[in-house]
Formats: C-alpha cells, sequence, structure tokens
DNA sequence: TACTCGTGGTT
DNA sequence: TAACCAAGAGT
C-alpha cells in the first residue's frame, strides 16, 4: 500500500497548490453555502452533500437555513419539523443525527462547533470526510476531506491502482493529502480538488484538456485517465414485495410512522406489510397481514396501481389496494386519520409520495 | 469488512 | 433499461 503512493514524492508540492488553487479561486461555483464561513451553515451543507448531488441540495439547504438558522433553532426543533425539511433527500438519518450533534454542541460546546480534529470526530454524523472538511472550510485547519471526488482525482495524479471501493482505501488517500495539502489555504485546496472532480476531473471522460493540473497528472502522462480509479462493482438489489392500502373513511386517510431505527425510520407511510411467496397479493392475506402487524381491521377493495422504487441496496414493488375500515382504527403516536390537509404536514418518503399523488390527494 | 441507509440524474 | 453515480457514516 505504501508503494502506490510511489508519485507522491515526483509531485511538485508548491506549483500542484498554485495551480489547483488558483483554477480554483477563478472558476468556483457560486453556491449558497460559499457565502460565508459560518461553521453550523458548513456543517449542514457537508451533511446535505453526502452522496448527494449538488443541484438537489442547492433548494433544500436554503429553505433548512431558513427555516434553522442557528444551532440552538436547529436543537430545539420538533424531530417531524426537521425530517418534513429533508423530505425528498434520503439518508434520513442524517438530519437526526445532525440534529443529536447540535445538541451536544449546545450543551456541551456552548453552541461553538468544536475546531479539533478529536472533538468533532465524536460528534454523530461527522465522519472523517465531514470532519475534514468542517475544519478546513470553516476553521483553516490542513485537515484531508478526502470524498469520492478527491480518490478519483488523486488516484489519477498519483497513478494508484488500489480499489476505491474499499473502506480501507481512504487512508492511502489521506496520507497523500497530508502530504499535498496547502497550509496557507487548506480550505481552498480541499474545495478545489472536489471542484475538479464534479467540473473536469468526471468519473468518465474527463475533461484533461481543460485541466489545471493536467501537467501534473501522472495518469495523463501515462494515458490511463480512463482507467482509474479502480472501482469493484456494487452487487444488485434485492427485491421486496409490498402491499399498501390507502383508506378512505369520510375524507380522511389512516396513516403510520415507521419504526425508529432502520429503513426510513420514524418517517410516515399509507398502512404497508410486506408480502412473501404464494399467497403474493391475495386480498384476505394482506387483510390479516395489516390486522396482525398494524392493528388495521381493513376491507380491501379494488387493486388501483402499482409502484416501484429503487433504493441502494433494495427495490421495492408495492401493489396499492383502496379499502375501507371495518373496524375504527385505535389512533396514538404511531396511527393517525388524517385529511388532505394534515397529511401535508407529515414527513413521507418518495415513494409514498407517489402513493399520495396518484391515488389519494390527485384528482 | 460488508452491509445498511434514499434519491434523482446520466450514460 | 439497467447500471452507475453523487461533497459518507453507522454498525
Amino acid at each position: 500500500m505504501t508503494d502506490s503512493l510511489k508519485n507522491l514524492k515526483l509531485v511538485n508540492k508548491n506549483a500542484f497548490q498554485h495551480d489547483l488553487i488558483e483554477w480554483f479561486s477563478n472558476e468556483q461555483r457560486d453556491l449558497p453555502w460559499r457565502k460565508d464561513k459560518n461553521p453550523y451553515k458548513v456543517w449542514v451543507s457537508e451533511i446535505m452533500l453526502q452522496q448527494t448531488r449538488v443541484d438537489t441540495v442547492i433548494p433544500y439547504f436554503n429553505r433548512f437555513i431558513e427555516q434553522f438558522p442557528t444551532i440552538n433553532d436547529l436543537a430545539d426543533a420538533e424531530e417531524e419539523k426537521i425530517l418534513k425539511a429533508w423530505e425528498g433527500l434520503g439518508y434520513y438519518s442524517r438530519v437526526r443525527n445532525l440534529q443529536s450533534a447540535v445538541k451536544e454542541v449546545k450543551e456541551k460546546y456552548g453552541g461553538k462547533v468544536p475546531d479539533t480534529k478529536e472533538e468533532i470526530s465524536t460528534l454523530k454524523g461527522v465522519g472523517p470526510y465531514t470532519a475534514g472538511a468542517i475544519l478546513s472550510i470553516a476553521y483553516g485547519v490542513p485537515e484531508p476531506a478526502v470524498d469520492g471526488n478527491v480518490m478519483r482525482v488523486i488516484s489519477r495524479i498519483l497513478s494508484i491502482w488500489e480499489d476505491i471501493a474499499k473502506p480501507s482505501t481512504r487512508k492511502t488517500f489521506e496520507t497523500a493529502i497530508y502530504e499535498l495539502i496547502s497550509h496557507e489555504n487548506p480550505s481552498y485546496f480541499n474545495q478545489a480538488l472536489m471542484e475538479l472532480g464534479a467540473l473536469i476531473c468526471t468519473p468518465t471522460s474527463p475533461s484533461c484538456l481543460l485541466c489545471p493540473v493536467r501537467e501534473h497528472c501522472h495518469a495523463f502522462h501515462e494515458g490511463v485517465e480512463n482507467e482509474l480509479p479502480v472501482k469493484t462493482k456494487a452487487k444488485k438489489q434485492r427485491q421486496v414485495q409490498l402491499a399498501a392500502v390507502v383508506i378512505r373513511e369520510s375524507e380522511k386517510t389512516v396513516i403510520h410512522k415507521r419504526a425508529s431505527s432502520g429503513l426510513l425510520a420514524n418517517m410516515w407511510e399509507f398502512p404497508t406489510v410486506e408480502v412473501t411467496s404464494p399467497f403474493m397479493f391475495d386480498k384476505s392475506y394482506v387483510e390479516a397481514l395489516m390486522m396482525e402487524e398494524l392493528g388495521i381491521e381493513v376491507k380491501l377493495g379494488q387493486a388501483v396501481g402499482k409502484i416501484e422504487h429503487v433504493f441502494s441496496h433494495l427495490k421495492w414493488d408495492i401493489q396499492v389496494f383502496d379499502g375501507v375500515l371495518k373496524a375504527p382504527i385505535k389512533e396514538d403516536e404511531n396511527l393517525k386519520m388524517v385529511s388532505p390537509e394534515e397529511i401535508v404536514e407529515y414527513p413521507f418518503p418518495v415513494p409514498h409520495q407517489k402513493i399520495m399523488k396518484q391515488f389519494y390527494n390527485e384528482e
């Protein structure tokens, strides 16, 4: 693994830093989280940007900061509100961890985001990348912030052939960045690597002729920029068959809150059960499951449609039924009857938003 | 380590 | 269309 950094000492460090930072100074995108270096805003942006595209994040970031302008505002918010603000972004534990961490900053650090690697890394949801990003961008600390962009860019610059899909590989790149990072401007150095990965040094067909650090790039000189980075393939999603019911009772419908851990934790949904093998979508079977698992006595009507939704690791195939209650539900924290006006206040995952749109709200 | 955890845009 | 991809972290 040390051998994969054999080109590290061959890089003209000062020239590389200069070319990279100069390019970023001139070409960086105008993004809302780049307006100031407020550690809280930097933090929020970095959590949102995890595995999520810039264009997707922008409107969420603006709304989130407007709704929760400070650490105190977020710390004091109801979980339902923060999940609603995150609705549609995915990876919902990110925002629950963020609020948990923000509460800790409020209580243990007097509301000031920690500025050391050791302290900030103890916060929920702040891993090696996010710690380095906040420290370098908000506080000017020369720590690496190794994300997918950085691994791709540096794998090409240094011609590193380690598999970037393996968790242990990140350390190789951190070692490289510790050596290469500008101590005069660690913020721009880290952001420039990511910006370069996003705009120039893209996964397929990188624009090497436009690259400000082309002359420092070993992969370009060896003509192997399209072979790097090495990344093993992800395995296919597992299929899950679900039955959901849209219950109509005098202009209202029944919604259910999911478990507090696991997939889509604490999000709301139309009553849903997983069905397996032979009896797949048999109505009386689904009715029995609804009673056993959710305590809902429902009479299923027509199968009104089908929703398909692909997650990173599984695929939902939802058969949607119409239905009416055979007996009133016992409303509690996790089971409610709501009107069309009320339902919009609850956070729903996208597949159930699709159900709402197609089979409940829409005419 | 390998798996879990979302979503939407690209190829 | 299916696969791939995007500023990862928790377990």
